[in-house]
DNA sequence: TTAATATGAAACACATAGTTTCATATCTTT
DNA sequence: AAAGATATGAAACTATGTGTTTCATATTAA
């Protein structure tokens, strides 16, 4: 008996081959058109002409092309996080930010796009909320600088920088990112007098 | 003869009472929307129910709402940019600090709906889009950060140690947070070692 | 080969933006 | 105070985007 299929199914784990193909094809076309132009003038019609894949199909994958975005970066959102927090820790931070900005300068085309594309302004917010989560207990060694402010603007600051050094034409090398990053956005923060 | 109503004219020097109400009940209506959540789940709909007027009656003003934002924020951004820069003269930092912050506390109702509000992502950018302006020509103290890159991060960390104080229950005082500002974001760009 | 199922396409319901038209109320001007 | 100008409100309309349902078809795994 052919069962009614589902409207909207987990195809999450699925191993129908036809469903690794229609959701590589609409990851790929949304990180394409994301380097075009903001998330809010992208329709989900346009991604999915984009994946040459039918409009239905897209939300029988995905609620919203929002929930498309945040399942994409979760992930490279988490590793990067806890890179930039570690130089929060107890060891040198100049090794924790010569690891965060070679990590990003590894994962360069997806970042780039993530950071510096239509999807910056909701990859900020995401970032803030996970990395206060994640730093929730954290304790500055500034007495003046309460903690959470510290660290708003600690990874405020790592975005900034990461999407102008990955937006310029010639960028500098990793090394002396990471100096910089190290000097002006983590040091003012971890370290005072 | 009864011209034929304009259906959008330039109503911004108009002297008409009804004008002004219409403005008026618009402005407000909008900044208490703003206070609730955020732009993209503010309908104009919504707008005119709130103001008491009619829903055409919004786009005889104003394009739309995000153009209406801009309008809002634009001569307040433009003040505090001027303020917030002033710190990368060559006078004392620490003066300048000071008299951005207590611009702001002075300002408060304001600067928090725009700051922690649902307009606060949209402000970013424009905030950060006029600094990069006003501040062209800024030459580093630190020849290691690039004069771009300076700028960037000393109007991003105002915005986000300035949305992290408004939004605070007890506040910290004027001179407490000022001087916070001056170490943590303006010190670490303009003075270096 | 067969039964299950993912897909594509069409038709739908619904929400919001934005415009046009016209009658009415309110304003400015004399 | 009267008269002409004009801002407003309401209704009807176009256009666009979201999200769902249904069903025939193609592809897959068994």
């Amino acid at each position: 008996m052919t069962q009614g299929k589902i409207y909207r199914a987990d195809y999450s784990t699925a191993k129908d081959a036809r469903v690794h193909q229609t959701r590589a094809a609409i990851r790929k076309a949304f990180l394409n058109l994301l380097d075009q132009k903001p998330l809010d003038q992208i329709t989900v019609r346009e991604i999915a002409t984009e994946a040459a894949i039918g409009y239905t199909t897209f939300f029988r994958h995905h609620p919203s092309k929002e929930e498309l975005l945040n399942e994409i970066a979760a992930a490279e959102i988490q590793n990067l996080i806890e890179l930039a927090l570690s130089v929060l820790g107890p060891n040198d931070s100049r090794d924790a930010s010569l690891a965060m900005c070679g990590y990003v300068a590894e994962h360069r085309a997806l970042w780039s796009t993530l950071l510096t594309g239509g999807a910056a302004s909701v990859l900020r917010e995401e970032f803030v909320r996970l990395s206060l989560q994640v730093a929730a207990a954290w304790q500055g060694a500034d007495e003046t600088i309460p903690p959470e402010l510290g660290v708003i603007l600690v990874t405020s600051g790592t975005i900034e920088l990461l999407a102008w050094w990955l937006k310029q034409k010639d960028p500098l090398p990793v090394e002396k990112i990471a100096a910089i990053f190290d000097s002006a956005v983590v040091s003012p923060i971890i370290r005072s007098s």
